[in-house]
DNA sequence: AAGACGATCCTG
DNA sequence: AGGATCGTCTTT
């Protein structure tokens, strides 16, 4: 039996990619397997990339295959493979246009993008899952963490000023 | 049709 | 410090 707490809800997501990247933090991604295992995460570290003008967001390259669930309202899963080995966990954020998202760095005891992918067993079969609807992965409200931190992304120094040094890395304090 | 390049991780 | 590994995008 799976008890739902409050499912996080479009209007969560059709906000500020900044501030949707660490009001993330603390909440609970819950992903049930194959087979029927359910496990929930608590949110340690995010980044948010923010729409067609930040040379670091994949949708600056404007609107393609890969790019074209961010142009989707908020709400949606992007997920993408880097390294031809990782599957990397974003979710679409803002109203259509947009072309915003956030990229889940790291979750309680898996820290790393890539890490975490594999924990979750993620692949392309996630691009576009809908947080709303989907009964295998979505988003649990919990309370806010008292403290968090901003840096700069990681590995988007070919963006260039000034977006590779946009505080928009964000991390629960002790992590 | 072919080449370059990653929002990474692991090994030596 | 360097290799793995492949889909996407750019260039021919």
């Amino acid at each position: 039996m799976i008890s739902e707490n409050s499912r996080l809800g479009a209007d969560f997501f059709r906000r500020d990619a900044v501030v949707i990247a660490h009001e993330l933090l603390g909440k609970k991604l819950v992903r049930v397997f194959p087979g029927g295992q359910t496990k929930g995460y608590r949110i340690t570290e995010t980044e948010a990339y923010c729409g067609q003008e930040d040379l670091a967001c994949h949708a600056s390259k404007g609107l393609t295959k890969r790019t074209a669930v961010m142009f989707e309202p908020g709400g949606l899963v992007y997920v993408y493979l880097i390294y031809g080995q990782y599957w990397m966990l974003n979710f679409v954020t803002g109203v259509a246009g947009d072309a915003s998202a956030v990229l889940i760095r790291g979750l309680e005891g898996f820290d790393g993008p890539g890490k975490l992918g594999r924990e979750l067993q993620l692949d392309g079969s996630f691009y576009g899952e809908n947080l709303q609807t989907s009964t295998r992965l979505w988003l649990e409200n919990a309370p806010p963490v008292p403290e968090y931190h901003s840096s700069p992304r990681i590995g988007i120094h070919y963006s260039g000023e000034p977006w590779s040094s946009k505080p928009w890395r964000f991390s629960v304090q002790g992590q």
